[in-house]
DNA sequence: TTTTATACTGTATAAATATATAGTATTTTT
DNA sequence: AAAAATACTATATATTTATACAGTATAAAA
């Protein structure tokens, strides 16, 4: 993340007090009150810099237009969501997390390590559609039939994985897709984790 | 709690909704665009209608000063989780409660107010399975098409409802159960909360 | 060294916004 | 039966507010 500076750290705290307060953001004026500026481009100033650094959002032509940016909520039970990743990135990176989520530990049977946002129709038969989160429990064992992220040579992928010797079988949940066969003799493939449990928002 | 009109309800969805998208509450001038009013006057008289029943509160002489009363806390907001209930019971009455958990409140589009457990197969085309436990937002205010939880006179269901004049039509998503109609007047039915999210364990 | 970012004051104004007033009509409550 | 609440249209306007423009000054980056 980038730094902020003093002052921008004492606007962004302005906006956040105000929205926990009124329940709504402040106005040029009411940061420039608030911090004693004397004039209304102090705060606008202040303003674009913060959104140049991508802390906020404002929006244009409305009165009050300030968003604060991926508002992590800073309480335990933090946990990212993650996208599909092309190959070769490591899945949990940081530039792979999109945002963070409070969740109930005890919600799911097994710890989450992070959610993976579904992309793609392979799992619709299933119950499990694009841009569902399936939270996933970081481990690489796993039963036959278990929903696993599994990192191949080319891809990320969310399937059903089946193993039997040297051959892995990764079944989607979709008559129009083709299932996976590995041959570990020759291919690598790697179990990241397994799928304990779904969000899904309307 | 007060009771609001069909009008008022909806007012205050498209306050939450404002918040929950934007980040800020709306205008008298949003809330017309939203609804289809004509007159700033319209948004205007139902705000003082909310603010008299103690639902919202309006600041004087500032832009966008509405704000939601008796908000439930932005964090570690914890959900009662509610199997489907028999006729006659309150839905929320601490008898049905399963159990609670704790969920980021932004993590779906509005508000949660609480978890239903699903019951049976007639949603299971659209991927809502047995035992998902499905987010609801509490409000009587709905479009056709919502997911709704619905009280009829002898059962509550999570249905597709739609609505036409006097009849209701409650619409499953598995081609072996038949879609169920109302005709309100004959028979009452009352729309609890609509379906803003679901959570699945596996 | 020149540019860019930071950190403001001061003034101005178009546009956004709250809010009052005047009506009409229907429904609900007393 | 009368009063109050609901549910709007229509118009007007004072005020709030965003936002641009013109400066000044210092610190940091290229």
């Amino acid at each position: 993340m980038k730094n902020l500076t003093a002052q921008q750290s004492k606007v962004l705290n302005c906006i956040e007090e105000s929205i926990n307060k009124t329940g709504f953001p402040p106005t040029r004026a009411e940061i420039c009150q608030k911090l004693g500026f004397k004039s209304p481009n102090a705060a606008e100033s202040h303003l674009r810099a913060l959104e140049k650094k991508d802390i906020i959002s404002i929006a244009g032509g409305s009165s009050r237009g300030i968003s604060i940016k991926n508002k992590k909520s800073s309480s335990g039970g933090s946990v990212p969501v993650i996208g599909l990743v092309a190959a070769g990135s490591a899945t949990l990176a940081s530039e792979n997390i999109e945002r963070e989520i409070n969740v109930d530990p005890s919600l799911f049977s097994r710890n989450v390590d992070y959610f993976l946002k579904v992309k793609g129709l392979s799992m619709i038969e299933d119950g499990i559609y694009e841009d569902d989160l399936v939270a996933i429990h970081k481990t690489n064992d796993f039963k036959n039939g278990d929903l696993a992220v599994v990192r191949t040579e080319d891809d990320v992928t969310l399937k059903y994985i089946f193993k039997e010797n040297h051959k892995l079988l990764l079944k989607p949940a979709n008559k129009d897709f083709d299932p996976i066969h590995i041959d570990l003799r020759n291919e690598s493939a790697e179990v990241e984790g397994i799928g304990v449990g779904l969000i899904r928002k309307n």
